[in-house]
DNA sequence: CTAAATTACGAACGGTCGTTCGGAAAGTCA
DNA sequence: TGACTTTCCGAACGACCGTTCGTAATTTAG
């Protein structure tokens, strides 16, 4: 790896961090500079513009979710464990991620961006929608091998698992509840039980 | 009402029309002193900082909120139709409130502050907790009224409602999913349902 | 080792930020 | 109407914003 490629990893992963606690709109090429130790210039010519490395924070945020949810959760068998694995997964990443001490990046990107047109918008909006069929193609999968009901609908599933990390993010990180693990945890199971094939 | 509060009056809810786009990051006050066709030094002085200004626009939107949606479902029968009117009073809320274009002041701002220490954190996280209690309160009732299931936590009822909210807001101005509004009200009805009493 | 290419820096740009202050304008009340 | 208070404005402050540019330092390749 270059030298220009390795500080570029540096920057973005130290951006990572700042963006998830204060968001894009919190961040400034300045502060960042300051943090590296290096300065403005430097650190902005290796993207030309604030907006483009706004743009490769979201790339290097999906790409660490995809290796680090995605991947694992598709070594599971199909169904069922793979949406557990992926459930599991996406708690851990929520949880225990040091990378990103303001908890995952798209949650604070959505509410932030959900009504301001423009190349990030879209951008955003594409991995999550991505990340949206992802969820529902492995919905199809469980029913397809009997695990879930043949009458379920893949899209509301979808809809109601990414729910359970909307919400917990809320009640962990806004309102501090201490129950909040456990309750996404159950809302899980509940989603799970009333998903389930009744044989 | 004097010209004072009058104009504070006029400041607040241009200020909470743009906030619930851009969030409080996203607002200045040259901005809404340009849209208000006033000088910022005049509009700074009805608040004496912008973090006052953030906290008045706080209360203002609970104040709204209050009045629009918790107000009228009290008027409703104990129990379940007073959650069902709760329920639907949120989602008008939520949809068709020409006063906050970008959505519930709320949701951006959770995300916004979760992770950011300081005054306006922490008043936001209360009310957003006072409204937790009276979502629960509310469950109580409904299980006290035979309504809802004796064994029915009213805390986890009240952490799936809220998320069917956030998720709404989610699929709905992010994702620009036409069918947000339906799925969060079949994820409403089917909490409902669970919820319910086996009579 | 040398020469070319890449990477990093410092200084400066026009703008906007929140905030201060003194005085002009407008509202309020006898 | 007159006196007094409230409201508002314009100018200016230092700080920081994203961005540009010429140049120095470092890395890379022959």
């Amino acid at each position: 790896m270059s030298k220009g490629q390795q500080t570029r990893a540096v920057i973005l992963s130290e951006a990572l961090r700042a963006a998830s606690v204060e968001g894009f709109q919190g961040i400034s090429i300045g502060m960042l500079a300051d943090r590296l130790k290096m300065s403005k210039s430097g650190l902005f010519a290796h993207f030309g513009s604030k907006e483009e490395l706004e743009k490769a924070l979201l790339d290097e945020s999906a790409k660490r979710f995809m290796a680090r949810v995605w991947e694992p959760a598709r070594q599971a068998p199909r169904g069922r464990p793979r949406i557990e694995a992926m459930f599991h997964g996406w708690l851990d990443w929520s949880l225990h991620n040091d990378d990103l001490p303001g908890g995952c990046l798209f949650v604070t990107l959505a509410a932030e961006y959900d009504d301001r047109p423009g190349p990030v918008r879209d951008h955003l909006a594409e991995l999550q929608t991505r990340w949206q069929g992802m969820m529902i193609r492995s919905a199809q999968i469980a029913i397809q091998e009997g695990h879930f009901r043949a009458d379920l609908d893949p899209k509301q599933f979808a809809y109601e698992l990414q729910g359970i990390f909307l919400t917990l993010n809320y009640y962990r990180r806004l309102l501090r509840d201490g129950s909040a693990v456990r309750r996404a945890e159950l809302a899980f199971t509940g989603l799970l039980t009333r998903s389930a094939a009744t044989h």
